[in-house]
DNA sequence: CTGATGACTGTGA
DNA sequence: TTCACAGCCATCA
């Protein structure tokens, strides 16, 4: 079961991670990841959130990188994540965010973010 | 150990 | 923008 301290731990933050994302806006898996200190475990990023679909974790707020919503057009999961979105405000079309970036522009990696 | 799987990502045509 | 392909990583048979 994975259920060493260290994976225990790594769950937690990426987690607490998407906890973070504020209402309204949008993030990529890798991104997620990333924040978390676990760069190239975006996969695993989704894998957590397909086993922790809790009321009070924000899953819908993470994207892949293109922006775009991870279910395929028409299942379950698309038309709830879209429907999420889009009760926060955010705008959904095709599948696709717009007006929100999933990726962290070039400017936020050398600066850092807002 | 090997191979398959998945709410992924980057690159190239 | 779209599609195909390879790379990546944890988990499971």
């Amino acid at each position: 079961m994975a259920g060493t301290d260290d994976s225990r731990e790594a769950e937690r933050r990426i987690l607490a991670q998407v906890r973070s994302i504020p209402a309204g806006q949008v993030a990529g898996y890798g991104e997620v990841a990333r924040r978390a200190g676990l760069p190239g475990r975006a996969r695993w990023v989704a894998r957590l959130l397909s086993a922790n679909t809790h009321a009070d974790l924000p899953w819908h707020r993470v994207l892949r990188s293109d922006g775009r919503v991870a279910f395929p057009e028409g299942s379950a999961g698309y038309r709830e994540q879209c429907r999420r979105l889009r009760a926060e405000g955010v705008r959904v079309e095709q599948g696709r965010v717009r007006g929100q970036r999933a990726a962290p522009s070039v400017d936020e990696q050398v600066w850092g973010p807002a």
